[in-house]
DNA sequence: CAGTGGTCTAGACCACAGG
DNA sequence: CTGTGGTCTAGACCACTGG
């Protein structure tokens, strides 16, 4: 049999990375297509097309029809942040979890908010603002408007218990939306709540959410000082 | 025929959320397997295994063999950020890219780099610090170690007219690493250069690289006031 | 127009883990 | 032990797009 055989995808992106790696490929340059490799490495086409699709995804490769596949010059890394419900969060840390409620009212939102949510700034909106604690200790402070014409039944519920978060999830899962990732100085109420200096650096999470067109929630996650986001790339 | 029929594995896909959406499957329950469901589909089991499997890449589907596929009860969402050259990241939002550096030196890293990097503590780094503009206005800050042992390369390379960022991707590309979010407090010296006052809150990216074990670069990216990363979900 | 990747199929074997 | 997803194969058709 020629030299090696590659049986299995895995094994398959491995030698592609490894070519590349070692420059035998080198950035910018073409590879051979498909059916070539499939050949060269003793399986079928469709293992080399996930391979190699698998490499595009992430960034390493550019494929074009006809025009084949070529090593990116210049890869844009793709990093892929986990979020989760701030609870689940906590407890991977090995932390108690705590939620307290702050604020729950209904009332008109700010220009900015309802524009955002491109929704009438006539119309009120449910605003609820809430604590998230690890082993008693502020974690993270949420303020979230809710459009109560997308989920009515977020009028019934006190959140007091629950954080919007969690509800919300559990009754309009699986939308889709917008998230940004910044730094602010905290406002002076906020660095209250969350125990920190006024203006003092924290992480902020923006997110707006949309269930078929329609904006369901727009929230602002203020986290505590020095915490980080991290993952591998 | 029966009722419709799915051909490709985007309309199955499309079928697949539109029974989660719709609580037809709902959160936490399993649903049938591959070979029913190709069944009902009347397609190929392969193109439900393809429609599936993208989305339990995305965490709204939990697969285990033999137990089975369910819906994701509380699905982690997962943000994907593009992380390209900066040069490529301001010209992509229309602005002038300038690039100035601000120092180069061979010396010894603090502990906290030299630990975080692996690396004896006593054997010196190359360090750089540029700045990267936006038609003529500061964009983002970068100060950078590199591990010459690494990259033999670089102690000839006087980083003048050329990022490290950028001059690393094109020397050893396709390094894998970790990426943090955090927002800090710009420290006078960096504020002067970015142009902001002290201790104004800006959103530093750490990253650090590694080919094969061994590590390459640690950097820390402090971008202008306000910036946002966004993405969609 | 023609080369390349994108996808589908029908069938098969296998690894894993639930019961 | 057995059901389920994970993967491979050989072959086929097609969509896109570069030349």
């Amino acid at each position: 049999m020629k030299p090696t055989s590659f049986q299995t995808w895995q094994s398959v992106q491995g030698e592609v990375l490894r070519r590349i790696h070692s420059r035998e490929w080198a950035p910018g340059a073409a590879i051979p297509n498909e059916a070539d490799l499939a050949q060269e490495f003793g399986c079928a086409r469709s293992t080399v097309n996930r391979a190699l699709q698998s490499l595009a995804d992430s960034g390493l490769l550019e494929r074009r029809r006809k025009a084949g596949t070529r090593v990116s010059a210049q890869p844009v890394t793709k990093a892929t942040l986990e979020i989760a419900v701030i609870r689940h969060e906590v407890e991977a840390k090995g932390e108690k979890y705590g939620y307290r409620l702050i604020e729950r009212s209904i009332c008109r939102p700010p220009i900015a908010t309802s524009g955002a949510m491109q929704l009438d700034p006539s119309k009120k909106l449910l605003f609820v603002s809430a604590l998230h604690l690890a082993n008693d200790a502020p974690y993270a402070f949420e303020e979230r408007w809710i459009n109560p014409a997308a989920v009515p039944a977020a009028l019934d519920e006190a959140f007091e218990s629950i954080s919007a978060n969690e509800w919300l999830l559990e009754h309009v899962p699986y939308t889709s939306g917008e998230i940004a990732f910044s730094a602010v100085a905290a406002p002076q109420e906020t660095a209250s709540i969350l125990g920190c200096a006024q203006d003092c650096a924290v992480l902020a999470v923006d997110r707006l959410t949309r269930d078929a067109q329609v904006s369901v929630t727009k929230v602002r996650v203020l986290f505590r000082p020095n915490h980080q986001l991290r993952t591998n790339l």
